[in-house]
DNA sequence: TGCCAGGCCCTCTTTAGGGCCTT
């Protein structure tokens, strides 16, 4: 993995029409915002048509309805060019499984592979936001006092919320630790170890061992 | 349509079950 700042990665959402590309399930809309040094400096959004009517669940769920889907360029098409937007950067996502699962699969369909790493924040907040109520994206955003940058459940809202969510945590950890310098692959680590013993290893991190 | 998938995580655990997250 190319060691590169916690700040410096593309945060990464999918709008989807089910939980499981494995069972016919198809992207909808992709989000994403590529942060650099802990700033935003770019942004990626596309509607795109999955080949079939989307559920009334999801309409309500997103808020994306089939006339908005209407005239979309295809899902392949919309892959294509975010594979150039991702330019194998490390990706974090809210619970990213799920969205490198769609990831993976739709890069499939254009036989391209994602080949960098990923961090989700979901886990990441498991551990550095205990006291929160729970862990969904829209109570975190609430928690850690960020603003709205839209209506939740839509992909570029959410994953600008995301990176601000990401950012947050960081600089908790900072601030707590007095750590200067994160890396990707050490909130990537922190996001595997059990919760006992974040404290032992945020510590290990700010004495340098 | 959202019971459905997959992985994490807790506990009444580890030879298991169920809640939390994502759409």
């Amino acid at each position: 993995m190319r060691r590169s700042l916690a700040e410096s990665v593309v945060v990464l959402d999918f709008e989807t029409t089910g939980l499981s590309p494995q069972y016919g399930d198809r992207a909808i809309e992709i989000g994403a915002v590529l942060l650099e040094e802990g700033r935003i400096v770019d942004r990626f959004q596309r509607l795109m048509q999955p080949g079939f009517r989307i559920s009334r669940f999801i309409e309500s769920y997103t808020g994306i309805t089939n006339d908005m889907l209407k005239g979309q360029p295809r899902c392949e098409e919309v892959m294509a060019e975010f594979a150039e937007f991702l330019e194998g950067r490390n990706i974090v996502a809210h619970n990213a499984s799920f969205d490198r699962r769609f990831l993976e699969a739709e890069l499939k369909r254009t036989n391209r592979a994602y080949r960098g790493a990923c961090c989700c924040s979901l886990l990441v907040s498991r551990r550095i936001y205990q006291d929160a109520p729970n862990h969904r994206l829209q109570t975190l955003v609430s928690h850690a006092g960020i603003p709205r940058t839209g209506r939740f459940h839509r992909a570029l809202a959410d994953a600008e919320m995301t990176a601000q969510v990401w950012l947050s945590m960081i600089e908790r950890i900072r601030r707590q630790y007095g750590i200067k310098t994160i890396y990707f692959d050490q909130l990537s680590e922190l996001s595997k170890i059990d919760r006992l013993y974040v404290h032992r290893y945020l510590t290990s991190l700010a004495g340098g061992g």
